[in-house]
DNA sequence: GACGGGTCAGAAATCGCTTTCCCGACTAGA
DNA sequence: TCTAGTCGGGAAAGCGATTTCTGACCCGTC
């Protein structure tokens, strides 16, 4: 026999109900699920004994029944990084319509441990979603089959069949430094966030591409993080840069916070951008420029996907999202 | 029978392993489990079979069996909220390293769903974690019980053998208007939260209490979020206070910004502070002085307790923490 | 040489719910 | 009245693990 649980009072299961409403517990399942067609009488007799017992359905021994969990997970990277929590945000609200829920897992930005939280995660649930900027493409590659049903934030798929929402970030990055050039900005740092980020990579290769007439582009070794911003103010002044292209809002508020301790005006002195529109940008002081990412609605749309895959229906088209430009006061023009 | 899952291919069980193997299903579990002792060369045959079969075994069968799922659920007011998102954090981190996940519930700030997330939510885990600023004390309290083992977050339980890691919103508050007065301030105006709030009732209380040598306090009805001190910046400046104290850090980020945007010099003209102490009130300009609540410790405390609880231990005791002042530039002495 | 004591692995019973059969009863049409 | 067709509910077989119980087998000892 099964050890029994240590909890105190014996769990009320479908067979006390059963024999309470003197039925089968086949008929107490037909009833619980509104199945079939049941004698209003007996399902009224079920429901009372159900109530009076305080009956509550075993979620678990239900999903081994049925074969489904009801619940999908998401793996991030970082869950202190606000755009994750929008992500993870909108993916709970969306799936929550549905009657299914998230577990969390979060890899703390520790790609190797990742791979086995992903796999874990997934066996625990119906489906993954998986916000992993960090892989190895090909490390990724293997590892996307056998999780699947599953989908892709931020970053295109290495595989086929994997449905994935992506940013366009050069796009994004190609805008911002548009809009620079066009208040006669000629000299930019680049404030670079981690090397094995996708996201960096893809910046600093639009940038690359910028071309003859484009800027200049020094590159400045940053971060991701709020205090990596704060460190480097002292880098960019003396770079001679008239603007700061941030890896993304979190190091742009964090220089920006830095330079008004100096006193240096922004954006008189310097243009400051970051990059992903996280909420806080707006209500920096001065409001950041950035490139807004909807972070948000790819969590929704991952659910959209999930939810697609999990009814056997061809997922809808793969996205890629292009940021948009909010300019904001944090910018101006060359001095 | 029971439907077979619709996926193609056909989930391998420890049937298939055991078979592989040449062994019955119980010597599978136990090799797989590290249990007892298995003949090392029957072990090792039960390893190959289940590499080559790529065996995962079913959480969820084992769920039932062993009677734990390894989950534990948190149910929060806002998952937009930073505040909440470091709880979340918390946990998550903590939970992680016994191995366990967490499962999250949005009740996007709807006391009444918040009852039946809660139940929900719980079924399908070993137990909770409820942060419910804004529901009935009484029902409250009849919800508890059913919902045991479970940990209240940012209030105090209104009963017994419930875990509770409260706030004391009061002292926060004192501290913070402490400091004004010590800074000259004698007419502060108090940006109150949602009605319903625990913490605001609580933040009330304390300044009533403050007694005669108290500075005056006016009441600005506000609410919880960026937008809300954002709106009512105006009706600060016609208060004649000369310090604005916020519900929370959102809103005093959304006074700031506006406040930025008509040109009133912080602290200048006016000083402003925040509560809750989120990881942005260090990056805004001017950096906000609040009274911080150390929200992912809170989390990880949580766990501490669960996992007591879950271990059939007497829980840790019930900890109220006091908020930290944080004194920073966005106060300054009373013009 | 038989017997007590250990080991180790298999058979089978659970865990709690769903769902397929299947059968009895009742209705309706001939 | 008899037969065919419905309808509703019970018995039982899963879902995929774990765990007890049991028995075979191997040793060492008297």
């Amino acid at each position: 026999m099964a050890r029994m649980s240590t909890r105190p009072a014996q769990r009320v299961t479908i067979a006390h109900v059963a024999e309470e409403a003197g039925v089968s517990r086949a008929t107490v399942s037909r009833v619980m699920n509104g199945l079939a067609t049941v004698d209003p009488e007996i399902g009224q007799r079920v429901r009372d004994a159900a109530a009076k017992l305080n009956y509550m359905p075993s979620t678990v021994a239900r999903s081994l029944a049925i074969g489904r969990t009801q619940t999908v997970a998401i793996v991030v990277p970082d869950l202190a990084n606000p755009m994750f929590q929008e992500t993870l945000r909108g993916l709970t609200r969306a799936a929550a319509k549905e009657g299914y829920r998230v577990l969390v897992a979060d890899s703390i930005e520790n790609p190797d441990e990742e791979v086995i939280l992903a796999r874990e995660a997934r066996r625990r649930c119906d489906a993954l979603v998986l916000v992993s900027p960090r892989m190895d493409p090909s490390a990724l590659g293997s590892l996307l089959p056998e999780l699947a049903p599953v989908v892709l934030v931020n970053r295109e798929s290495p595989v086929d069949g994997v449905p994935s929402l992506a940013v366009d970030y050069g796009a994004g990055v190609r805008r911002i430094v548009g809009e620079l050039q066009r208040l006669g900005h000629e000299r930019i740092a680049y404030l670079t966030g981690p090397e094995s980020s996708y996201g960096n990579r893809a910046r600093l290769a639009a940038l690359e591409q910028l071309g003859a007439d484009g800027p200049e582009v020094s590159r400045i070794p940053c971060g991701a993080m709020f205090e990596d911003g704060y460190r480097v103010r002292d880098d960019v002044l003396a770079s001679g840069a008239t603007a700061a292209v941030c890896y993304n809002d979190l190091v742009a508020l964090g220089l920006l916070g830095a330079l008004h301790e100096a006193g240096v005006a922004v954006p008189e002195r310097l243009s400051v951008t970051g990059f992903d529109g996280i909420p806080f940008s707006r209500f920096s002081s001065p409001a950041l420029t950035t490139a807004s990412v909807p972070q948000t609605q790819l969590g929704e749309q991952a659910w959209a996907r999930l939810w697609d895959l999990l009814n056997a229906r061809e997922p809808e088209h793969d996205l890629t999202v292009t940021p948009r430009l909010e300019v904001r006061a944090s910018i101006g023009p060359a001095r």
